[in-house]
DNA sequence: AGCACGCCGACT
DNA sequence: GTCGGCGTGCTC
């Protein structure tokens, strides 16, 4: 046995008990286990086998027991030191796991899967043992046919048990059989099945004969394209049984998600164009890659209004920091939002550049990783994740529209790429630029105190000046106007766009047809059994679903509650605003974009490109619409109403509502032409809409710090949210009073020295997702390493409680949703 | 979170 | 007597 020990992070603790263990080296290993690889390690008084990362050897200081590594799973460390440093960072300050944290800055595909295998026991010999009941008798004269271990799953599929069927396990447990648990490398065939129609079906003269549940999966499928087999089955409700018999049939046909393709690079170096800036945008070049050359640990602010061109200022940084042979890591809130940059990025970086998103299938994404970590690729582009890319030398992380709330991770760890962004260019001692036509009012500020650099763009790019926009008061006349919801002063500008032959972009922030459903004679609404929220009618398919946890069902005008043939809808959504578009406006060729159309990134893409193409000449849809995309057609944005989110209580709500304005309201009249924007409320006087409406920023932000200066909200201070989840609605609220309990007994006695004001516990406003219910305690504190000690040791205690053992407590700094 | 140990009630 | 329910405590 060597004398090193190894401290190992493993899998699947919790962060009450959570550490760096120690484990023996055994002499075979010795050599083998270095810091950032993976073992197997036995855990616990099972001793199940585990995966665990290799974070420091040390010199064995006591003489206890240690359990000892069973095997090494890499050849080389998977985490350089700084990637481990960075794990204890992510756990210090987000309060997760080690494992956790380290497993976040690794591509998925990476992972083990560990099988379970069974023989008989040798101890027994040929004859059946006695006691036997009739399933035993089956899986042991199975076993003894076979003669070699099976996996559990065959064995239970093959015998017509149930997968988790635990025979096989008691069987072991009584030295029947002998159990062999196996970690294999996760295979790559992750990627998502997906369906479409044959075209051969469409050009058939003789349609064949179908049956119902068949013909409903061609409607869908005729409407939406092609959607993955998952899909299909929530929205007709019908089994991939189903679906397999159309493809026999050869009406279907069946491919792997083509995700988001990689536009192919033109194999030699590409051709690059020298790029020409304008004063202003040299300007910031220039004071950006100042601070890059420092070569100090750096931060600007680059915010330029919409079609500023904030790219041109990203290539030019981005040419110079590769030419230093240095790393670039380019984040975007949401790849398949950004296939322009995409394309941007490849053409004029070729294979150098390495794409990171949710859409790649786990093989891709292995490769990418791997094309950085060799240094083959240079530049990463992709989504919050991506601030990982394994470069050696990072020169310059870029986050574009740093405000987005995709960079905040709401799983463990709860990570703001910001911060791992601000880490890593520390490390580094290199560049972190965030930009955004919308700053987040936190980095705004950071920037005023002189915390980044501040550069701005205010014009436009080209000839495009920033559109015309009014507010229309819903209150009065939107009855008037033939489409429903539509007032008619965007009604009628919505017509002369398209005589001129312009396209426009309606905003509605609302998936589905109607919104809700509810019962004109009791007056009860449809909610799901699962989550504490309205269900929405889908027209497409007829259900009634929820867009929290999917959960769907067919739609009854029978009212569950009262039994009454009366239940009725309102609210509209997407889709119903795209129906009542098409009847009023025949001659017009709708485009609609929610999640709803684009499960598949394959149709998301097609329809963008269809649009720039002039193929439609209205696109409705979601927040989606007005983020990012470049259509130099448009000159008309609809606004069709924002009040929902604007008082929304979330402290978030203002600066979420006036970005959403500002970009949506961005998109109009981004080419030669001069567009317009009609924003319908019924607030017109909201100092919100009209500060977006007049685009002023500055000052949104001046009032916006007031509200926060006054209320006490971030940048003043931080918020620390502790929620608890549990499926007894009772047992979880009064878990989160005990627990605020202790947070004040332990503020009064030990932290006394941290300034807090503590909130709740609050129901949030989903207070059940489903079936789970959840309880909330807000602490408004400066995020100190004190403050997150003062809350990890309360958690670590709560988690002793055994009261509360089936309630599960964890904290979030700064969470996207406060409420 | 898992897993084993152990203490008590129901059943052959 | 003994199987198995779940409450309790620990994890290098």
């Amino acid at each position: 046995m060597s004398d090193l020990i190894a401290k190992i992070a493993v899998e699947n603790t919790a962060f009450s008990f959570d550490d760096a263990f120690d484990y023996a080296i055994p002499n075979e290993l010795i050599n083998k286990v270095m810091p950032g690889m993976r073992v197997i390690v036995p855990f616990g008084n099972g001793n199940t086998k585990r995966q665990g990362f290799v974070f420091a050897l040390r010199d064995k200081s006591s003489t206890k027991k240690l359990k000892k590594i069973i095997s090494v799973l890499d050849k080389k460390p998977l985490l350089n030191n700084e990637m481990l440093n960075l794990s204890v960072y992510l756990k210090e300050t987000t309060f997760c796991t080690l494992f956790d944290a380290a497993k976040a800055m690794l591509p998925s595909g990476i992972g083990l899967n560990f099988v379970t295998s069974y023989v008989i026991s040798p101890d027994i010999c040929d004859e059946s043992p006695k006691d036997l009941s009739d399933d035993e008798k089956a899986v042991f004269e199975y076993l003894k046919n076979k003669n070699t271990f099976v996996k559990s799953d065959k064995l239970l599929k093959d015998l017509g048990f149930v997968s988790d069927f635990p025979i096989a396990e008691n069987m072991a447990k009584k030295g029947l059989l002998v159990r062999n648990i196996d970690a294999v490398q996760k295979i790559s065939d992750a990627t998502i099945k997906m369906a479409r129609i044959k075209s051969s079906y469409f050009e058939m003269q003789e349609k064949p004969k179908l049956s119902a549940k068949q013909n409903e999966i061609i409607k869908l499928l005729t409407d939406i394209g092609s959607a993955s087999v998952k899909e299909i089955c929530y929205f007709t409700g019908v089994t991939q049984a189903v679906i397999s018999t159309l493809y026999k049939k050869d009406i279907i046909e069946l491919f792997e998600n083509e995700t988001f393709r990689k536009p192919k690079t033109v194999s030699q170096n590409s051709v690059k164009e020298n790029i020409l800036l304008t004063d202003e945008q040299d300007i910031a070049f220039q004071n950006i890659i100042k601070q890059y050359h420092s070569n100090k640990a750096e931060g600007s602010l680059l915010f330029g209004v919409t079609g500023s061109g904030k790219t041109q200022v990203f290539l030019r940084l981005i040419d110079e920091v590769i030419a230093d042979n240095k790393g670039v890591i380019m984040m975007v809130p949401e790849i398949a939002l950004t296939p322009q940059m995409l394309d941007i990025f490849c053409d004029r970086y070729g294979d150098k550049v390495a794409v990171f998103h949710s859409a790649l299938s786990m093989g891709e994404r292995l490769d990418e990783y791997k094309r950085v970590k060799n240094g083959d690729a240079q530049i990463a582009i992709g989504t919050r994740s991506a601030v990982f890319a394994p470069f050696e030398k990072l020169g310059l992380i870029i986050m574009d529209e740093e405000q987005e709330s995709t960079y905040k991770s709401e799983m463990s760890p709860r990570y703001h790429a910001r911060d791992v962004a601000k880490y890593r260019t520390g490390y580094h001692k290199s560049l972190l630029v965030l930009a955004s036509a919308t700053p987040s009012i936190i980095s705004y500020s950071a920037a005023k105190s002189g915390i980044y650099s501040l550069n701005k763009l205010n014009y436009r790019y080209g000839n495009a000046v920033l559109p015309e926009v009014s507010t229309v008061n819903t209150k009065y006349g939107s009855d008037l106007s033939k489409i429903k919801n539509l007032t008619p002063e965007l009604e009628i500008a919505l017509k002369e766009n398209l005589e001129k032959g312009k396209q426009s972009i309606l905003l509605l922030n609302r998936r589905g047809y109607n919104t809700f459903a509810a019962c004109a004679k009791c007056g009860k609404v449809m909610v799901c059994p699962n989550c504490s929220i309205s269900m929405t009618y889908h027209s497409k398919n007829g259900r009634l679903m929820c867009h929290y946890c999917g959960f769907s069902e067919k739609f009854t005008d029978v009212c569950r509650d009262c039994g009454e043939k009366a239940v009725v809808f309102s609210g509209m959504g997407t889709q119903k605003l795209e129906e009542e578009l098409s009847l009023a406006l025949p001659q017009a060729k709708i485009l609609r974009l929610d999640t709803d159309t684009t499960s598949s990134r394959y149709s998301f893409e097609n329809s963008l490109k269809k649009f720039t193409n002039l193929e439609y000449d209205i696109m409705v849809g979601t927040q989606m619409v007005a983020k990012g995309l470049d259509f130099p057609n448009v000159t008309l944005v609809g606004v069709i109403s924002i009040d929902q989110q604007l008082y929304n209580d979330d402290y978030k709500s203002g600066e979420r509502s006036f970005d959403l304005l500002t970009q949506v309201v961005g998109r109009s009249g981004r080419g030669d032409y001069k567009g317009k924007a009609i924003i319908q409320t019924g607030f017109p006087e909201n100092e919100i809409i009209n500060l977006a409406k007049d685009q002023d920023y500055e000052a949104f932000y001046e009032l916006e710090m007031k509200i926060r200066k006054a209320m006490v909200y971030p940048p003043y201070c931080d918020i620390c949210a502790i929620s608890f989840v549990g499926a007894d609605e009772v047992r979880t609220t009064a878990g989160s009073k005990v627990f605020l309990d202790m947070l004040k007994a332990s503020h009064k006695s030990e932290y006394n020295d941290l300034n807090i004001v503590v909130l709740g516990p609050i129901s949030p406003r989903i207070f059940k997702i489903s079936g789970k219910y959840r309880s909330r305690i807000i602490v408004k504190c400066k995020n100190t390493k004190r403050l997150r000690e003062f809350i990890s040791g309360l958690l670590k205690d709560f988690s002793k409680n055994s009261q509360f053992s089936k309630i599960t407590a964890f904290a979030d700094m700064n969470p996207e949703n406060t409420f």
